[in-house]
DNA sequence: GTCCGATCTGGACAGTGCTTAGATACAAAC
DNA sequence: GTTTGTATCTAAGCACTGTCCAGATCGGAC
């Protein structure tokens, strides 16, 4: 009955609590889906009891921001790193929306949870829009920097959330059964992903004409 | 009195339990969002025991993709209601993709659980794709319609899977906060709607020359 | 060393999805 | 018109959830 033995592994104040949390919640989406993540699921497989997450989380649906705020990370990671092996805007923007929709089929769970979050206070996370480092503002400064001065502000916003929007649709459909023969058709899912990211234009840096 | 007409208003002990379940739920998405949609409270909202719904699904699941049939042929009817006004191309693919994204802004829970069990399940409603009277047909035929008889139907099918994938994603995020500059500098939700549909090239039916 | 505030636990409450056993009401057979 | 059968519905209960509370425990400041 003595405690000795659990406070060996683990001692009654938890170093960073806060961040094992998230970590196991995030082992849990990837091992078991969204459905499973439940508070107490997280509390039980940091080895700690179910009430102990609200000292650092006001609710479950902080510890999901918190999740999510990983992903959005990891997904900015993951555009950029295309960054550097193409020059030609076309292929660059195809590249990052491939990057982008690749995040989303190696994660779905955490996808899933980075756009709950998001669904639920009607915007993508803070920051993202403002700060020189997150993975909107990274396709927007690549359309900048490829439209040259003589663009119109408004018109690199338009491409860019034009771009996110096709990104994100792709993202969420990818998967589905309906595309399956198209991706035979396009020789897999990546000339598949490459054929739709081309199609819906997300190089143009320019308003569409009027036809 | 024959039987045909007791059934159409109550056949057996409740009445149609079964439809007034999903309309109790669709009744309780409205009012208080896809959050306080529980079974329970379903059976509340229609005033019969917990357990009843089970008689008539086999889970929540099952409830949900009655739900979910429901809103899919609302979409479609929407779509469809707009065929009507329209003759150029560019106009009418653009004016069906403003239709389905004011659906998504006019019942955004029913959306939401349209999309949940279509993830789910990773495929769009069964039937869509093959009957000749759903949403994703209605666009399909448009484009085949306007490509002629010398495209070919990968390519009309990419254009199909290319503008669901961009309404989707404008229509789950034309609500975050990110978009409301835009918003004003393209004179409202509808301007700005056009604007990015019409950027995403949405009324083309041919695949993208590479560039 | 004592005290304090932050951290964690154990227990509890209402609500959830779902199952089972039994009650009820209608349809058809006699 | 009674009986039988079956679909429908209820009541009770299980394991689980998110969240709160009183109290135990510990690290650091005095």
């Amino acid at each position: 009955m003595s405690t000795a033995a659990v406070a060996d592994t683990r001692p009654y104040h938890h170093g960073d609590l806060r961040r094992a949390l998230v970590d196991a919640a995030i082992r849990i989406l990837e091992r078991e889906g969204p459905s499973a993540l439940s508070l107490r699921a997280v509390a039980r497989e940091a080895g700690v009891s179910p009430a102990a997450p609200y000292h650092h989380f006001k609710d479950k649906g902080e510890l999901l921001e918190a999740v999510a705020h990983v992903g959005w990370e990891a997904l900015g990671d993951g555009m950029s790193a295309v960054q550097d092996g193409v020059t030609e805007l076309s292929s660059l923007m195809t590249e990052i929306g491939v990057a982008y929709v690749r995040f989303s089929q190696d994660h779905p769970a955490l996808y899933r949870v980075m756009y709950d979050t998001a669904r639920d206070k009607d915007s993508l996370p803070e920051g993202m829009q403002d700060k020189e480092d997150g993975a909107y503002c990274l396709v927007r400064n690549t359309f900048r920097d490829a439209a040259g001065p003589d663009v119109p502000a408004v018109d690199i916003e338009l491409a860019t959330i034009a771009a996110w929007c096709a990104a994100h649709g792709l993202a969420e459909m990818s998967g589905f059964a309906q595309f399956n023969p198209l991706k035979e058709a396009f020789g897999g899912d990546a000339g598949f992903l490459r054929a739709v990211l081309s199609h819906l234009g997300m190089f143009q840096s320019k308003r569409g004409d009027p036809t």
